[in-house]
DNA sequence: ATTTTTATTTGACAAATGTCAAAACGAGCA
DNA sequence: TGCTCGTTTTGACATTTGTCAAATAAAAAT
């Protein structure tokens, strides 16, 4: 979990005292493979990072799951609406394999935010580099077909092929389980 | 222009002297019918605000323009990547209506964001919420048929179609021209 | 090693959307 | 009014992707 340390430190480098009240709010989690992390319904309040291991963050719609994340070791996640909003959540997030986590509770990263300028500024570039994740997704959703989606994730993320079963990564990359298996015979 | 004073009240209401150096550090501009805000491969140094008027961002792939976001009156702009990265951009930003905008520096806006603990609060919470937006609109891409999409738009923005043109809805839907087309005749 | 379960691929067909070309429409102007 | 330009619609057809059912393959359990 240095890494996590590491990984927070470039978003912005916090001075004495903060880092050590920031870093020490991270608190150790462990799930085992197949295990519900936040069930449907709940307000999730924690913004987690995976030590080890690979979480999947799926919503139900018409009787099918629909894969919205993954997030695989030294990555963080989090159900984005109902963190920054507090609301139940419609998402589901589970652990794909046994997963070492570490999370900050809402409350606690609030009151450090209230507490420490420099933590505020580090969260709210955590949050720009969400919106800029998010963002490329969007074009990548809005303009490309799904063979150059596939292909994208294969040069970005190739590890994730290996870890994580095929028809999760289809509705990640927003296609049928048929169709990403089509795409992957023809290469 | 005071719209644009309430809405960021709701983001955070700053304590003075904040509010006053933040609210005055957003400056007026104003665009012709057709004139481009931000051309492309430059830096966007602006986050921008409508206070009249229509604003289109669009990039331009295989020959086709592709519309990424369309901001009416009272609402903001930006181009997120080039914004928040300060690297040159592939978006094109221009004016489908003569407008009158509101826009704050880049520089501006860090520097107060370093100097006031509430502006940068606020900022976050802006950011945040583009977030949020962002996210909404990749599920809907993800899972929507474009008829969904479409009776979507027409449920939370049917002025846009009022003021702009279908080919650029079209596009921002993520179909042709031809399919809006044909989605509108069903109904 | 065998069985059971889960994941992946394949086939046949249907539905949604894209492409290209042409026609219809509408606003502004001579 | 009639012309011109830009927008929107329509037609014919191609392509992509989805759906459902079944067949394989791979992994987990006994």
């Amino acid at each position: 979990m240095d890494k996590l340390y590491a990984q927070l430190d470039t978003y912005y480098p916090l001075p004495e005292p903060a880092r050590s009240a920031f870093f020490s709010a991270w608190k150790p989690f462990f799930y085992e493979k197949g295990q519900f992390i936040v069930p449907e319904g709940r307000v999730s309040h924690y913004l987690g990072y995976v030590v080890k291991g690979v979480v999947r963050i799926f919503y139900v719609k018409h009787d099918r799951e629909i894969t919205e994340w993954l997030a695989l070791d030294n990555s963080f996640f989090f159900s984005i609406r109902s963190f920054l909003e507090r609301v139940p959540t419609h998402l589901r997030i589970h652990a794909l394999e046994d997963c070492e986590l570490r999370a900050i509770h809402h409350d606690d990263l609030m009151q450090l935010c209230d507490q420490y300028h420099a933590v505020e500024k580090l969260f709210r570039r955590m949050v720009s580099t969400s919106l800029l994740l998010s963002q490329v997704r969007l074009e990548a959703l809005q303009f490309e077909t799904a063979q150059q989606r596939y292909e994208r994730l294969m040069r970005d993320r190739p590890d994730m092929l290996q870890r994580v079963p095929l028809g999760y990564i289809a509705s990640f990359l927003g296609i049928t389980q048929e169709t990403l298996s089509r795409i992957r015979a023809k290469s």
